[in-house]
DNA sequence: GGGCTGTTATATAATATATATAACAAATAT
DNA sequence: ATATTTGTTATATATATTATATAACAGCCC
């Protein structure tokens, strides 16, 4: 977890800067399933937050089905994949996106080629 | 404007969805170029919220280059577009939605398939 | 002038976020 | 066994964000 990188200045709570940072860092492969996340108190104390912010984060990636929680060793990167599920709440985040790039004048092709790029950006992470 | 819903019991803020249901009523020509909305005081009276809730909306969507606002009529729909910019906006939205989908093993395939739904979605309207 | 606009200012209440301590049960490691 | 580390839970508090309540202002129109 060298890949953390709060903005104190953001307007994005801390807790979700975590949470997407974790996500991230998933999807370019720098954290793989099986690995170990660091500590809640770790992890507080190397970013220099509070232990409860960490929890907070690390709750929401477990009920969201990103890690496992054990109580011997921490939290583990673990993907519950309920793809139908994924696809329903990706169609959800996706709507407000595209209706503003509707408003933009951004075509449905142009929108493709950009979600292939972040793809492209993505994989060979 | 009979398109406004307010959900009181979510967690986004109650700005945040009526500048997310403005800009889906523009995408789904609801509402059109050259419309006008209704004022601060006459929306707020009809959601049944705060002036300066509806206000803090509209200035953002201003800003963000959904409306005008005219000292003598009102608030108007007139898109901005910077096309380069709203890419980049784009993108910036698209990176976490994709980051997620990358987890929950969604191809790229799939995710331009849901992207194609929603464009159609709108653009049949 | 009276009635509309958006805009600005101020004060306050309610909620969300972040911090500070503390304690607990379970699993190790020493 | 004891000490340590884990997530978890609880309580209290501080801060920031969001929402409300009034009020006033300048510009425009009838």
């Amino acid at each position: 977890m060298h890949v953390i990188n709060i903005d104190f200045n953001s307007d994005e709570a801390i807790y979700v800067q975590l949470i997407n940072q974790i996500i991230l860092g998933i999807a370019t492969s720098k954290i793989q399933e099986g690995d170990y996340l660091p500590s809640v108190r770790e992890l507080a104390e190397y970013i220099g937050i509070n232990m409860h912010t960490v929890n907070k984060a690390y709750s929401i990636l477990k009920q969201e089905g990103y890690v496992k929680l054990d109580r011997r060793r921490g939290a583990i990167i673990a993907i519950d994949i309920d793809k139908m599920r994924a696809i329903e709440d990706m169609k959800e985040d996706l709507r407000v996106t595209i209706a503003k790039a509707i408003c933009k004048n951004i075509s449905c092709d142009e929108a493709i080629k950009v979600v292939r790029e972040i793809y492209n950006e993505f994989e060979r992470g």
